[in-house]
DNA sequence: TAGATTGTTAATCGATTAACAATC
DNA sequence: TAGATTGTTAATCGATTAACAATC
């Protein structure tokens, strides 16, 4: 129950496991063993009950988990139970893409504030927003109560955008740049290169027979 | 200098030196230290000079290493001193996304092969490719001796994409759909979800002060 | 040579797994 | 009750870090 200090790597996973018991509910399954689930996750069971064994007691013995109760406290735990705004910076091809996928609304998340500093770009309406230029960053994302950034400018630019959004009270950024990010401690900070992805399986492809 | 064996998170670590060593280029820097890459790459200064003794010795005592040549190692190490063609599934909003991003022709990566089961898609021409159905797929990707899939459908549809692309001699897959994907081992498979990073550091939102 | 930094070994740290008592 | 599966502890495993001799 209490969150003394749960490992990162725990809470990594939790998302894995929540995504897994949606798929089950869509699929009408109300009842799962920690055997069955990571089978889906791509686990093992004694990592599932260990990893949960840290926020509480969620299963049952003899029985398993039950899917929809399971669900919903994963969803508290890791403070799901809300909408969280985010605030994109970048809007070439990559940024544009962001903004109209359709997996962030669906799961809680929303664009509440587009930034590019293209001059043809600023004031341009895109769905329900207004481009706006970066400087207005530390004005608009306090006044949103936006603590999420996303970074979608090229690589040159990414370090400045992440310190102007840190500046403006975001606590969390998810960074497309092909950089590494630096940042206080107190702000997280994910990525997301595909092409990192891509060259580590090459190396597989290059070292494996066949 | 032999991989005898790597751990896989080492291997995972690679790309991410590399694209620093890339970054570090372009800044016309030509020697670094292992603590000045460390700092870069946001990991410490031994775990590089450790992730490197595996596959050799690049540095000079007393010096550090040459971004040039290093790069070129790393290059090489990872199986990247060539093309990789790859299949795109999916062509919906995510996978015209994809078919445009342009990250992957800059760094060896590029789709040779476009596959969508809408009757309204297949035939039409997209750059310098035709969309194909998926029926497809045994048959041109070893006629074009493609390894790598990348997985674009919605999750329902995506573990009967991976097997297909499994079966036609795909032996690396990288997966947008929200869903973990089931492979035989020597297949390897990656997963991109934002929405995934995203609940993650939600969880540090919630739970830090402030 | 003196100073700096690598490559490598040994120690530490933490995460995963195995096993089983508790219990539904 | 008998059977099944959790929650949890202890053992294993592996990854990271610290430290220093080697060496440029």
């Amino acid at each position: 129950m209490p969150p003394t200090q749960v490992p990162d790597m725990v809470v990594a996973r939790l998302p894995l496991y929540l995504r897994t018991l949606e798929y089950l509910q869509r699929q009408g399954v109300e009842l799962i063993s920690s055997a069955q689930l990571a089978e889906l996750a791509g686990v093992s069971p004694a990592q599932i009950r260990k990893d949960l064994s840290h926020f509480g007691r969620f299963g049952k013995q003899g029985t398993g988990y039950d899917v929809l109760h399971l669900r919903r406290e994963l969803i508290r735990i890791l403070g799901l139970d809300r909408q969280w705004p985010m605030a994109l910076v970048g809007l070439g091809a990559l940024g544009q893409a962001i903004m109209h996928y359709g997996g962030f609304k669906e799961r809680g998340f929303h664009i509440a504030a587009v930034f590019d500093s293209d001059p043809d770009k600023i004031g341009k309406q895109i769905g329900d927003l207004v481009v706006m230029p970066p400087e207005r960053i530390p004005h608009e994302l306090p006044k949103r109560q936006i603590q999420i950034g996303i970074v979608a400018v090229p690589p040159e630019a990414a370090q400045s955008v992440a310190n102007l959004l840190v500046r403006s009270g975001v606590r969390a950024i998810l960074n497309y740049a092909p950089i590494t990010l630096s940042a206080p401690p107190e702000v997280h900070v994910e990525q997301i290169d595909p092409v990192v992805h891509l060259q580590h399986m090459v190396y597989y492809l290059r070292h494996c027979p066949q």
